[in-house]
DNA sequence: GACGAATGCGAGGAATGCCTCATATTTGGA
DNA sequence: TCCAAATATGAGGCATTCCTCGCATTCGTC
């Protein structure tokens, strides 16, 4: 529908604000008028381009959800290509998942934890994580080191472990541990399952 | 302030009927009226107990978390008293943590991926993980099988892990893996992390 | 510059849900 | 039995927020 500049610069501004809106004021007390004066525009422009507010929310963790997985995804190919020593590739998975949510935490956490994102989203992430294990999962087949029996439920496991360990630490940060600790102590784990004899 | 027998009855009529709501219409379409009209009593008998409909979820959301640590606090007990193989005591754990999130999954989702917990629950949810990584990390410095660096860090792993993949896998399970693989896979990789040499 | 289409505006209608309060009923003890 | 305290009732006030709609402004094009 948008079709000029300036349309596409409106919504834009919209998403913008709903984003600091949201992350500053959590999801029941972000309105849509509130939204609108943050980003410097008339609540009737803002429901010229989205039937209500969970239709910007929905846009927002799409947006959110797929950049995401599209980093990651690309730093698996990269894996795929180079076959780099398992131990290292787990590293980088690790510290990838980290990049990934330290990027606008508070925001992340009232999208997933707080929002009631409709279903489609969800299974739309649930969708991504599993084309993710997937993606592990042929990896897992492929590397001269990993040695598994069954490469899909490893994958999965592998993929949410570190899906949620990491979701845990980035959002609610334990004193006592750093990340450093998290991520020797997360890699040195998978490591030494997927190379242990007899799987 | 609830004294008489009656009273006691109309709490728990609110708090099982909040429940039933709860689960079935999610957070949002939830109000004080329909809870007080499934329960049986008035609106104003409702706020007679409760300042207000966060307050009933809060207190639902507080038994869920106090009720469920207890039970796993109970078993880690257990599991320090008779000391019985790591093997066999990681996939108590596990299966403990599924019973655990078995009991009333879609209102656990409601409560704990919808609902805007205020921050003081979810603090308390955090203490908790934290009280039971202490144990677990004792239990690891008692057991002659477990071979640890750090316990406290490997004790914080061990939980979230297990908890967030048992989470994750109850409330939205994949098909193509049931739990008894999903079991498995989790105690494998558990065991070896904790027995591996040099560590 | 002039005209139609696209975009922007914001006061206020409509709906909803939280919660109060004046009143009614029940309970337990004297 | 009787009374004061405890408990229960539910219509409706109040506040909030979502969203509409009629009109103003800007843009691109001829």
């Amino acid at each position: 529908m948008p079709t000029q500049q300036r349309s596409k610069a409106t919504v834009e501004a919209i998403l913008a604000a709903a984003a600091q809106v949201f992350r500053r004021h959590g999801y029941a007390a972000t309105t849509t008028d509130r939204i609108a004066q943050r980003a410097g525009v008339s609540v009737g422009s803002l429901y010229q381009y989205f039937p209500n507010k969970d239709a910007i929310l929905v846009t927002l963790a799409e947006r959110h959800i797929d950049a995401g997985f599209a980093l990651v995804r690309l730093l698996l190919r990269e894996a795929l290509a180079e076959t780099p020593p398992l131990a290292a590739m787990l590293r980088r998975f690790v510290l990838a998942m980290i990049v990934l949510h330290e990027h606008e935490p508070e925001l992340h956490r009232v999208l997933f934890e707080e929002a009631p994102l409709p279903s489609h989203v969800r299974r739309r992430l649930r969708e991504r994580e599993n084309e993710l294990a997937s993606e592990v999962s042929r990896l897992l087949e492929a590397h001269p080191e990993a040695c598994v029996r069954s490469p899909d439920v490893t994958a999965y496991v592998i993929v949410h472990t570190v899906d949620s360990l990491v979701h845990s630490f980035v959002l609610h940060p334990p004193k006592d541990i750093d990340a450093d600790m998290m991520t020797n102590e997360a890699v040195r784990m998978l490591l030494r399952h997927l190379t242990a004899e007899g799987s």
